[in-house]
DNA sequence: GCCGTTTTCGGCCCGACTGTTTTCAGTCG
């Protein structure tokens, strides 16, 4: 659909692009990218932010800006864009796309060569064309090759990964790391910890009285498909799947700047700095110093205290208000993964024993958790299923943790089929016109997968904001969970939320982790999030079924 | 281009690395 936030995003990327290559001020260009940027993680359709007549209240938006979006919403087209691009041939964008070119480079073999392309490039670059100019010696020559090679077999290089799975890359790496030995502390930043949708590198950072030998053996773990910079303080390889892992060594006392620096985002370090400097201040990735004296560094706290902040929660660090949030002393109050007392949607596979539920009870309570839903998915098997599963848990008999089994029947939401004896709750899921749940029952909304759900997912969601039932929030918001953008905008009108892994294995449970990264990005209060299972509203049901079934 | 309890004009974060150079421009994050 054209005039989507993408499209929007795409249009002002491109006109920084060109404004770029036409060697226009840098802070104009600046201005189109930072724009684009910050829509980028907006979550909320533009063309509804025009209509409320806001479009100048986002950040970086200013007179012309609005004015350029305005016209795009409403015709899908943009005539200055239009114009810029007469000014510059289609290819040369392209050439920016290849490693260490950028405007200028990319300018001059538009102009001095008359390259208008990646394919004309490679022409001149087989007919030496490029041999003898001035700022063209063997190595870059080199590297343009294998660039354009990249480049023409498709180059994943650029390309983002959901954040789930970046996430378990960024556990398999650190526990790899650790296991190396002379690694102190050791975290990952970048946009992974602020937990965005989607990934595009990874950024880690580690303390060690021994640097050369930690970056040492990290080029070395069995992953590592290429090395593409080796030296004392930083290595860069390229990983397993395609994607690039720069590791930084620290040292102790920067340790708190650099992970706030590498953290980011770019746009909220650039509002922190320009604060700095208005305070007499200068912030880099070492620490905060007032001359040449460093007055903070060694943890993050510090350096925001140094500013007058409170520490920021890194999902929220996207220059979006977070910073005068901060300054006023009104944060959100976000909720912690360590406070959540359980999961309620896990998928067991179908037996149900004993033996099978030991390797989860143990996952649970090293989480810290007190009780685990399983679900069944109604059918005509269910009922003995759930009947299985209660024999299971009397089995089991109170585990000296306390953990405690609860059985949730997953159905559609128009399901009208009576509920097995012996279920907990109710997991719904988008299919057809909802019907009123079954009285009784705790009822949570799962399963968001919107391809499948389609045009029943929004009717779904609508009728759990007026039920007042948990919405699920998932760790795949590329396919079966809701993103940021969404949950902050359901958090606006009212939803209350569980999170959950949807695992399917017992050594999935810890990616709860990112879901609640989500509901944090989301500033979605501490206080909107089903924490145990007891405070699901459970409309009248009898004390003994409560306790004990 | 945007932005403002020091500004509606004159600012706009900061540093590392690379490749090419004899002191720096361009790129990148």
């Amino acid at each position: 659909m054209p005039g989507s936030n993408d499209d929007v995003i795409r249009v002002l990327q491109e006109i920084g692009d060109l404004l770029d290559l036409l060697g226009e001020q840098r802070f104009k260009v600046e201005a189109y990218r930072r724009a684009a940027r910050t829509l980028e993680s907006l979550g909320e359709p533009l063309a509804r932010v025009a209509a409320r007549n806001e479009l100048d209240k986002i950040p970086g938006i200013g007179d012309a800006l609005e004015a350029k979006i305005r016209e795009f919403l409403a015709t899908g087209e943009l005539a200055y864009l239009a114009k810029l691009r007469q000014q510059v041939p289609p290819g040369i964008r392209e050439l920016m796309r290849l490693p260490g070119v950028g405007p200028k480079t990319a300018r001059r073999f538009w102009v001095e060569l008359g390259v208008e392309g990646p394919l004309e490039l490679a022409t001149a670059l087989e007919a030496g064309r490029l041999k003898g100019v001035a700022g063209f010696g063997e190595r870059k020559i080199e590297q343009l090759r294998q660039g354009l090679a990249a480049l023409g077999a498709g180059a994943d290089g650029g390309s983002r990964r959901p954040l789930l799975v970046a996430w378990e890359l960024g556990q398999a790496l650190e526990r790899e790391l650790r296991a190396t030995g002379s690694v102190e502390q050791l975290v990952i930043a970048g946009s992974l910890r602020r937990r965005r949708e989607t990934v595009g590198d990874l950024d880690l950072l580690a303390t060690s009285k021994e640097p050369v030998k930690v970056l040492a053996n990290f080029t070395k773990l069995p992953g590592v498909l290429e090395i593409r910079s080796h030296g004392d303080t930083k290595s860069t390889v390229l990983y397993t799947p395609g994607i690039q892992v720069d590791l930084r060594v620290v040292d102790p006392a920067s340790f708190g700047a650099a992970l706030q620096y590498f953290t980011g985002s770019k746009d909220h370090n650039v509002h922190l700095r320009t604060i700095a400097r208005d305070r007499g201040l200068k912030v880099n990735e070492y620490g905060v110093f007032r001359d040449t004296e460093r007055v903070a560094g060694a943890t993050e706290e510090e350096v925001y205290a140094t500013l007058g902040l409170p520490l920021i929660p890194p999902e929220i660090r996207e220059n979006r208000g977070e910073i005068e949030a901060a300054a006023a002393g009104k944060l959100p109050e976000l909720v912690e993964p360590s406070e959540l007392r359980g999961d309620l949607h896990l998928h067991l596979p179908d037996k149900g024993t004993d033996a099978e539920l030991g390797p989860w009870s143990a996952m649970a309570t090293s989480l810290g958790y007190s009780y685990l839903g399983v679900v069944v998915e109604e059918s005509p098997g269910a009922a003995e299923r759930v009947t299985r599963l209660l024999e299971a848990r009397s089995a089991r008999d109170e585990p000296p943790s306390g953990l405690r089994f609860l059985v949730g029947l997953e159905r559609r939401i128009d399901s009208k089929e009576p509920v097995p004896k012996g279920v907990d709750y109710l997991l719904e899921r988008p299919g057809g016109v909802p019907v009123p749940a079954a009285p009784g029952f705790p009822v949570l909304l799962g399963h968001l997968e919107a391809e499948e759900a389609g045009e029943d997912r929004p009717l779904a969601i609508e009728h759990a904001l007026k039920s007042g039932w948990p919405i699920e929030a998932g760790p795949r918001p590329e396919r079966s969970s809701l993103d940021s953008g969404a949950l902050r905008g359901l958090a606006a009108r009212g939803a209350t939320f569980h999170a959950t892994a949807g695992a399917e294995r017992s050594d999935e449970l810890p990616r709860v982790a990112v879901s609640v990264g989500l509901l944090r990005r989301a500033a979605v209060e501490k206080g909107r999030l089903l924490l145990g299972f007891p405070e699901i509203t459970a409309p009248a049901r009898s004390k003994a079924a409560r306790h004990r079934p």
